[in-house]
DNA sequence: GAATGAAATGAAAACCATTACAATTACTGA
DNA sequence: TCAGTAATTGTAATGGTTTTCATTTCATTC
């Protein structure tokens, strides 16, 4: 039950700790093909593994990531999560994968962790309500990204949405169809996250720019569990929308099931778009439009941007990558 | 930009290191009031924060465990993890997330790195293809928990669905509605998975003690990729299923797929049940009928299964908890 | 004022691997 | 045999904390 240490090994193999250390590190030069076989053959038959704590602690690095996403709920942090891991793995790094649930606190609590726990660097969807914290790691140069949404006075290297785009993207295709009085839905957040509020402004100016009055009784940002409330709102008005834009997945589920319960017929009584794809889009009846968010592609950019921090390869880049979505067109509208 | 440490507290508020080691594990019985307020201050002045890795060198204990996926893309993994970490972070420990992919030896490539990294314990989907690891982890009294699936003759605590029961659910429901004429696909790993085995051999019995004869043409494994060719050859046979049970999500969403592709009625032309809840079931038309796993429970028991392991309290636990599906009756069937 | 005992503090070892460096030994070819 | 190189060793320092145990401090008591 002993754990084996790099001592046991050296004794076994009758060689010094440095020997073995260096053939840990693959330094071969300097070393004859017998002490290595020796070596190799003594940690296969003691089992050895090098404790990477220790190792960690005087290299000052643990080839670990910390990921904080603020919501684990929506589709698009799990597809960003799966994607950052197969990129450090291959890195032959770990990721601590951290769930802020949108509170500032939990985020606090988990950033002052993960850098206690000396992680190399941090990719974060920030709640935006930790601006200090924000600022002493990039002051301290520590590795770190955000991501799905930014701060502007932090120069902090950023991957997210042309959120901007995506509504106008939607905005334009409804308008295509004819379709004038148009609503959007996005959840609620008491910050003024970034996202929600470009979709938002992306809606206003697209409308603008057709012409288009913006009518604000067509603005919703309310949660999840009031989505159904919001709905009936909209079909209380004395112009009830003829298309609505659901501003996440969270909503287009709602907003779906809100019709399915109701039999408001998508799209011949409502048209739908929906902002970040979800897996049934393809065989939903009827399929349904959405403005896809190339989340692989984001992930595998701040998973590299992040990676060239920690290895300080290039020179710093703190500029903001915004990805374009593109439009599945389908039968919703 | 030098990072502080515990000598410069103590050199600061002029004690000794242990005397500052003391305050950070809150042992305060043996300080005055005096020095416990004068390292406080200088905690806060010199904004210090213990280096975890040095602590958990000398305590061999990291506050994280690892865990371990099969497929990180089944809803249900994605469940699990989330209320793993959920489960962890009350407990102030972290997670690192783990893909496997179904492949064994990534698995064995991670659990090494997380034995190597010191992690207090392993929570682990098998992949049922490195026995010897976990033997070894077994006999080193390593903390470990299976999840999902479970390897008979190694006796290591497991948390699973009562896959038996799953496939039992349906069947009945089917019979109830009147088919007898029932097929099953899952997907395909090379390997004997239990849940696979476990939920087509609770079809065969479902079906043996109704009287109806078991139809190996109805049973199909294969991978994601070739269910639209199993399907087919479904309604090729002349006497075509009436009924499909779905292994897990991604068959349903597959299978789904295929019959709005072939503009087949469900449940008019063919009832479908789908193991797994998938978030849309309840708004689909028509609603899908699944069974669901109790997925949370089941990550919940699994957490402090090992976290029991891991603070040895209570007696050892090896037995194979299997949680009760349930059968959510909606239309599809 | 010294002895006592409890409270408070400090010194140093331990954890385990890495690294630097000087020192030693083993070989090679001339 | 010697120089020169290749291979290996030993030692000590490093990293930051915990932990044990010895020591110091201090108030109390006789």
């Amino acid at each position: 039950m002993k754990t084996i240490t790099i001592t046991d090994v050296a004794n076994h193999a009758k060689v010094s700790k440095s020997t073995v250390s260096q053939y840990l590190n693959k330094r071969y030069e300097y070393m004859s093909e017998k002490t290595r076989k020796k070596i190799e053959e003594t940690i296969e038959e003691l089992n050895y593994q090098p404790n990477i704590i220790a190792r960690s602690l005087k290299q000052k690095s643990t080839f670990t990531v910390g990921v904080v996403v603020a919501n684990i709920l929506h589709t698009f942090s799990t597809q960003v999560i799966r994607a950052i891991e197969n990129y450090f793995y291959e890195q032959g790094f770990h990721i601590i994968v951290c769930n802020a649930d949108d509170n500032p606190e939990k985020e606090k609590n988990y950033i002052e962790m993960l850098r206690a726990k000396q992680v190399d660097g941090i990719i974060i969807f920030p709640t935006g309500d930790n601006l200090d914290l924000y600022q002493r790691m990039k002051s301290d140069q520590f590795p770190i990204v955000f991501m799905d949404r930014t701060i502007q006075e932090l120069n902090i290297a950023t991957v997210m949405l042309d959120n901007h785009l995506a509504s106008k993207l939607a905005i334009d295709r409804f308008i295509e169809k004819g379709f004038e009085n148009i609503a959007i839905i996005t959840t609620s957040i008491i910050r003024d996250i970034s996202p929600r509020i470009e979709r938002i402004q992306g809606y206003k100016d697209s409308l603008a720019s057709h012409g288009i009055p913006v009518n604000s009784e067509y603005i919703k940002t309310v949660n999840a569990d009031e989505i159904p409330l919001a709905l009936s709102e909209f079909f209380e008005l004395e112009k009830p929308p003829q298309a609505i834009l659901a501003g996440n997945d969270i909503v287009l589920n709602e907003v779906l099931r809100y019709m399915k319960q109701h039999e408001i017929h998508i799209p011949d009584d409502i048209a739908v778009i929906g902002i970040d794809d979800v897996p049934y889009a393809s065989f939903y009846t009827p399929t349904i439009t959405t403005v896809n968010q190339p989340a692989i592609e984001m992930a595998n950019l701040a998973a590299e941007l992040l990676l060239s921090q920690i290895n300080k390869t290039g020179k710093e880049d703190t500029s903001v990558h915004r990805l374009k979505p593109t439009l599945l067109t389908r039968n919703s509208c």
